[in-house]
DNA sequence: ACAATACATAAAAAAAAGTTTATATAATAA
DNA sequence: TTATTATATAAACTTTTTTTTATGTATTGT
Protein backbone atom coordinates (compact mmCIF):
# COMPACT_ATOMS: atom_id res chain seq x y z
CA UNK A 1 0.00 0.00 0.00
CA UNK A 2 2.67 2.28 0.44
CA UNK A 3 3.99 1.89 -2.41
CA UNK A 4 1.17 3.17 -4.28
CA UNK A 5 0.64 5.74 -1.89
CA UNK A 6 3.97 7.33 -2.52
CA UNK A 7 2.55 6.74 -6.58
CA UNK A 8 -0.02 9.49 -5.87
CA UNK A 9 1.94 11.47 -3.48
CA UNK A 10 4.07 12.00 -6.15
CA UNK A 11 1.82 12.72 -8.96
CA UNK A 12 -0.27 15.19 -6.15
CA UNK A 13 1.90 18.02 -7.36
CA UNK A 14 1.41 20.67 -10.00
CA UNK A 15 5.49 21.30 -10.29
CA UNK A 16 5.91 17.16 -10.25
CA UNK A 17 3.35 17.49 -13.21
CA UNK A 18 4.79 19.77 -15.09
CA UNK A 19 8.37 17.55 -14.96
CA UNK A 20 7.00 14.99 -15.76
CA UNK A 21 4.80 16.26 -19.33
CA UNK A 22 8.93 17.63 -20.05
CA UNK A 23 10.31 14.61 -19.16
CA UNK A 24 7.80 13.09 -21.39
CA UNK A 25 9.42 15.08 -24.41
CA UNK A 26 12.76 13.04 -23.52
CA UNK A 27 15.67 13.24 -20.84
CA UNK A 28 16.48 16.15 -19.54
CA UNK A 29 19.34 17.49 -16.84
CA UNK A 30 18.82 19.40 -13.90
CA UNK A 31 20.16 22.79 -15.02
CA UNK A 32 17.61 22.93 -17.91
CA UNK A 33 14.76 21.62 -15.74
CA UNK A 34 15.82 24.79 -13.67
CA UNK A 35 15.41 27.47 -16.72
CA UNK A 36 12.90 25.50 -18.06
CA UNK A 37 10.40 25.87 -14.99
CA UNK A 38 11.80 29.15 -13.26
CA UNK A 39 11.95 27.74 -10.20
CA UNK A 40 15.29 27.50 -7.83
CA UNK A 41 17.50 24.63 -8.08
CA UNK A 42 16.90 23.37 -4.42
CA UNK A 43 13.22 22.93 -5.43
CA UNK A 44 14.07 21.49 -8.45
CA UNK A 45 16.06 18.55 -7.02
CA UNK A 46 13.87 18.07 -4.23
CA UNK A 47 10.84 17.25 -6.49
CA UNK A 48 12.56 15.09 -8.90
CA UNK A 49 13.71 12.91 -5.85
CA UNK A 50 10.37 12.84 -4.65
CA UNK A 51 9.58 11.17 -8.63
CA UNK A 52 12.65 9.09 -8.77
CA UNK A 53 11.54 7.73 -5.29
CA UNK A 54 7.90 7.05 -6.14
CA UNK A 55 9.92 5.23 -9.39
CA UNK A 56 8.42 7.63 -11.64
CA UNK A 57 11.51 9.02 -13.25
CA UNK A 58 15.16 7.37 -13.37
CA UNK A 59 18.23 9.58 -13.53
CA UNK A 60 21.93 9.30 -15.14
CA UNK A 61 24.93 10.87 -14.24
CA UNK A 62 27.17 12.13 -16.84
CA UNK A 63 30.32 14.44 -15.50
CA UNK A 64 28.80 17.54 -13.85
CA UNK A 65 25.13 17.09 -15.46
CA UNK A 66 22.39 14.56 -13.96
CA UNK A 67 19.63 13.73 -16.69
CA UNK A 68 16.51 12.51 -15.54
CA UNK A 69 14.08 10.37 -17.67
CA UNK A 70 11.08 8.70 -17.22
CA UNK A 71 11.41 5.32 -15.55
CA UNK A 72 9.13 2.61 -17.65
CA UNK A 73 10.36 -0.34 -15.78
CA UNK A 74 7.47 -0.96 -13.99
CA UNK A 75 4.28 -0.82 -16.56
CA UNK A 76 1.68 0.05 -14.11
CA UNK A 77 3.36 3.17 -13.42
CA UNK A 78 4.24 3.65 -16.84
CA UNK A 79 0.25 3.34 -17.82
CA UNK A 80 -0.52 5.53 -15.06
CA UNK A 81 1.91 8.12 -15.91
CA UNK A 82 1.04 7.58 -19.98
CA UNK A 83 -2.71 7.98 -19.19
CA UNK A 84 -2.61 11.09 -16.25
CA UNK A 85 -0.09 13.17 -18.75
CA UNK A 86 -2.34 12.82 -21.98
CA UNK A 87 -5.04 14.52 -19.53
CA UNK A 88 -3.37 17.53 -19.00
CA UNK A 89 -3.06 19.39 -22.51
CA UNK A 90 0.14 21.02 -23.79
CA UNK A 91 -1.71 24.62 -23.75
CA UNK A 92 -1.58 24.06 -19.64
CA UNK A 93 1.83 23.66 -19.93
CA UNK A 94 2.73 26.15 -23.30
CA UNK A 95 4.97 28.30 -21.27
CA UNK A 96 7.01 25.77 -19.95
CA UNK A 97 7.30 24.26 -23.85
CA UNK A 98 8.50 27.23 -25.34
CA UNK A 99 11.11 27.65 -23.23
CA UNK A 100 11.63 24.17 -23.49
CA UNK A 101 12.18 24.73 -27.16
CA UNK A 102 14.93 26.98 -26.35
CA UNK A 103 16.69 25.46 -24.46
CA UNK A 104 16.91 22.38 -26.60
CA UNK A 105 18.27 25.45 -29.15
CA UNK A 106 20.99 26.35 -27.21
CA UNK A 107 22.39 23.11 -26.40
CA UNK A 108 22.72 22.21 -30.02
CA UNK A 109 24.23 25.35 -31.14
CA UNK A 110 26.58 25.57 -28.25
CA UNK A 111 27.05 22.15 -27.00
CA UNK A 112 25.35 23.16 -23.72
CA UNK A 113 25.56 20.11 -21.00
CA UNK A 114 28.03 18.17 -23.41
CA UNK A 115 31.04 20.35 -23.28
CA UNK B 1 -4.61 20.16 -13.51
CA UNK B 2 -6.48 20.87 -10.75
CA UNK B 3 -9.24 18.19 -10.79
CA UNK B 4 -6.30 15.87 -11.85
CA UNK B 5 -4.52 17.13 -9.03
CA UNK B 6 -7.60 16.91 -6.30
CA UNK B 7 -7.87 13.11 -7.46
CA UNK B 8 -4.57 12.19 -6.86
CA UNK B 9 -4.56 13.87 -3.17
CA UNK B 10 -7.13 11.91 -2.99
CA UNK B 11 -5.81 8.99 -3.57
CA UNK B 12 -2.91 10.03 -1.56
CA UNK B 13 -4.25 8.89 2.24
CA UNK B 14 -4.43 5.34 3.44
CA UNK B 15 -7.55 6.02 5.10
CA UNK B 16 -9.37 7.02 1.88
CA UNK B 17 -8.23 4.18 0.47
CA UNK B 18 -9.05 1.97 2.70
CA UNK B 19 -12.53 3.69 2.45
CA UNK B 20 -12.55 3.05 -1.22
CA UNK B 21 -11.69 -0.38 -0.93
CA UNK B 22 -14.77 -1.17 1.48
CA UNK B 23 -16.83 0.97 -0.81
CA UNK B 24 -16.09 -0.81 -3.58
CA UNK B 25 -18.08 -3.85 -1.53
CA UNK B 26 -21.14 -2.05 -1.90
CA UNK B 27 -22.85 0.93 -0.61
CA UNK B 28 -21.90 2.36 3.32
CA UNK B 29 -23.37 4.53 5.70
CA UNK B 30 -21.16 7.33 7.99
CA UNK B 31 -21.39 5.37 10.69
CA UNK B 32 -20.71 1.68 9.13
CA UNK B 33 -17.60 3.18 8.40
CA UNK B 34 -16.96 4.68 11.58
CA UNK B 35 -17.33 1.21 13.48
CA UNK B 36 -15.62 -0.62 10.50
CA UNK B 37 -12.39 1.20 10.52
CA UNK B 38 -12.78 2.29 13.86
CA UNK B 39 -12.00 6.13 13.69
CA UNK B 40 -13.54 8.77 14.97
CA UNK B 41 -16.51 10.55 13.03
CA UNK B 42 -15.64 14.02 12.30
CA UNK B 43 -12.15 11.87 11.26
CA UNK B 44 -14.25 9.75 8.59
CA UNK B 45 -16.09 13.03 7.58
CA UNK B 46 -13.42 14.66 6.35
CA UNK B 47 -12.13 11.75 4.52
CA UNK B 48 -15.16 11.02 2.67
CA UNK B 49 -15.80 15.07 2.04
CA UNK B 50 -12.03 14.98 0.42
CA UNK B 51 -13.51 11.51 -1.72
CA UNK B 52 -16.72 13.50 -2.40
CA UNK B 53 -15.20 16.62 -3.45
CA UNK B 54 -12.49 15.07 -6.05
CA UNK B 55 -15.00 13.10 -7.20
CA UNK B 56 -14.28 9.58 -6.25
CA UNK B 57 -17.96 9.08 -4.23
CA UNK B 58 -21.04 9.92 -4.28
CA UNK B 59 -23.49 10.51 -1.53
CA UNK B 60 -27.28 9.41 -1.18
CA UNK B 61 -29.28 11.20 2.04
CA UNK B 62 -31.96 8.62 3.56
CA UNK B 63 -33.29 10.03 6.83
CA UNK B 64 -30.37 10.54 9.48
CA UNK B 65 -28.10 8.47 7.65
CA UNK B 66 -26.22 9.79 4.49
CA UNK B 67 -24.85 6.69 2.37
CA UNK B 68 -21.61 6.77 0.51
CA UNK B 69 -20.69 5.08 -2.73
CA UNK B 70 -18.45 4.49 -5.31
CA UNK B 71 -19.45 7.71 -8.29
CA UNK B 72 -19.06 5.61 -11.96
CA UNK B 73 -20.09 9.03 -13.95
CA UNK B 74 -16.45 9.81 -14.78
CA UNK B 75 -14.98 6.68 -16.66
CA UNK B 76 -11.41 7.58 -16.03
CA UNK B 77 -11.57 7.75 -12.38
CA UNK B 78 -13.82 4.72 -12.56
CA UNK B 79 -11.20 3.17 -14.40
CA UNK B 80 -8.05 4.69 -12.06
CA UNK B 81 -9.98 3.59 -9.23
CA UNK B 82 -10.33 -0.10 -9.99
CA UNK B 83 -6.90 -0.69 -11.36
CA UNK B 84 -5.63 0.75 -8.20
CA UNK B 85 -7.44 -0.92 -5.73
CA UNK B 86 -6.82 -3.83 -7.32
CA UNK B 87 -3.81 -3.54 -6.27
CA UNK B 88 -4.83 -3.38 -3.01
CA UNK B 89 -5.00 -6.83 -1.61
CA UNK B 90 -7.75 -7.88 0.24
CA UNK B 91 -4.98 -9.44 3.15
CA UNK B 92 -3.83 -5.38 3.54
CA UNK B 93 -7.47 -4.26 4.70
CA UNK B 94 -8.35 -7.54 6.16
CA UNK B 95 -9.71 -6.13 9.73
CA UNK B 96 -11.62 -4.16 8.01
CA UNK B 97 -13.14 -6.74 5.87
CA UNK B 98 -14.20 -8.49 8.76
CA UNK B 99 -15.77 -5.85 10.57
CA UNK B 100 -17.57 -4.86 7.49
CA UNK B 101 -18.94 -8.32 7.25
CA UNK B 102 -20.40 -8.11 10.85
CA UNK B 103 -21.97 -4.72 10.44
CA UNK B 104 -23.90 -6.29 7.55
CA UNK B 105 -24.92 -9.12 9.26
CA UNK B 106 -26.36 -6.81 12.28
CA UNK B 107 -28.00 -4.99 9.86
CA UNK B 108 -29.48 -7.87 8.01
CA UNK B 109 -30.94 -8.67 11.56
CA UNK B 110 -31.60 -5.59 13.59
CA UNK B 111 -32.29 -3.43 10.17
CA UNK B 112 -29.67 -0.87 11.50
CA UNK B 113 -29.94 2.20 9.40
CA UNK B 114 -33.05 0.88 8.18
CA UNK B 115 -35.14 1.10 11.73
C1' DA C 1 46.13 23.75 -7.54
C1' DC C 2 42.29 27.04 -7.96
C1' DA C 3 38.02 28.70 -9.66
C1' DA C 4 33.66 27.76 -11.55
C1' DT C 5 29.70 24.92 -12.48
C1' DA C 6 26.03 21.36 -11.54
C1' DC C 7 23.78 19.21 -8.26
C1' DA C 8 22.54 17.49 -3.57
C1' DT C 9 21.43 18.07 1.08
C1' DA C 10 20.53 20.01 5.66
C1' DA C 11 18.32 23.34 8.58
C1' DA C 12 14.91 26.70 9.19
C1' DA C 13 10.63 28.71 7.83
C1' DA C 14 6.18 28.56 5.65
C1' DA C 15 2.22 26.33 4.01
C1' DA C 16 -0.93 22.60 3.63
C1' DA C 17 -3.18 18.55 5.24
C1' DG C 18 -4.89 15.75 8.89
C1' DT C 19 -6.69 15.07 13.69
C1' DT C 20 -9.16 16.17 17.79
C1' DT C 21 -12.49 18.43 20.50
C1' DA C 22 -16.50 20.86 20.79
C1' DT C 23 -20.69 22.27 18.81
C1' DA C 24 -24.37 22.72 15.27
C1' DT C 25 -28.06 20.79 12.37
C1' DA C 26 -31.52 17.86 10.96
C1' DA C 27 -34.20 13.81 11.34
C1' DT C 28 -36.49 10.46 14.02
C1' DA C 29 -38.19 8.53 18.49
C1' DA C 30 -40.31 8.98 22.83
C1' DT D 1 -42.07 18.99 22.80
C1' DT D 2 -38.01 16.97 24.31
C1' DA D 3 -34.51 13.59 23.76
C1' DT D 4 -31.71 10.92 20.87
C1' DT D 5 -29.17 9.67 16.84
C1' DA D 6 -26.49 10.48 12.51
C1' DT D 7 -23.78 13.52 10.35
C1' DA D 8 -21.44 17.92 9.37
C1' DT D 9 -18.62 21.67 10.48
C1' DA D 10 -15.61 24.98 12.89
C1' DA D 11 -11.68 26.02 15.74
C1' DA D 12 -7.48 24.68 17.79
C1' DC D 13 -3.78 21.77 17.44
C1' DT D 14 -0.49 18.40 15.27
C1' DT D 15 1.87 16.48 11.57
C1' DT D 16 3.50 16.41 7.01
C1' DT D 17 4.91 18.59 2.95
C1' DT D 18 6.93 22.26 0.51
C1' DT D 19 9.94 26.22 0.03
C1' DT D 20 13.88 28.95 1.06
C1' DT D 21 18.48 29.83 2.43
C1' DA D 22 22.86 28.27 3.24
C1' DT D 23 26.39 25.02 2.56
C1' DG D 24 28.67 20.76 0.87
C1' DT D 25 30.51 17.66 -2.83
C1' DA D 26 32.07 16.31 -7.16
C1' DT D 27 33.53 17.37 -11.72
C1' DT D 28 35.46 20.16 -15.17
C1' DG D 29 38.15 24.11 -16.95
C1' DT D 30 42.13 27.18 -16.43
Amino acid sequence: MEQLLNVFKALSDETRLRILKIAEKGEICVCDLVSVLGMSQPKISFHLNVLKDAGLLKDRKQGKWVHYSINDSDLFKRFLMLSVLERISDEAVKENLTKLKKVINIKNNNKCCER
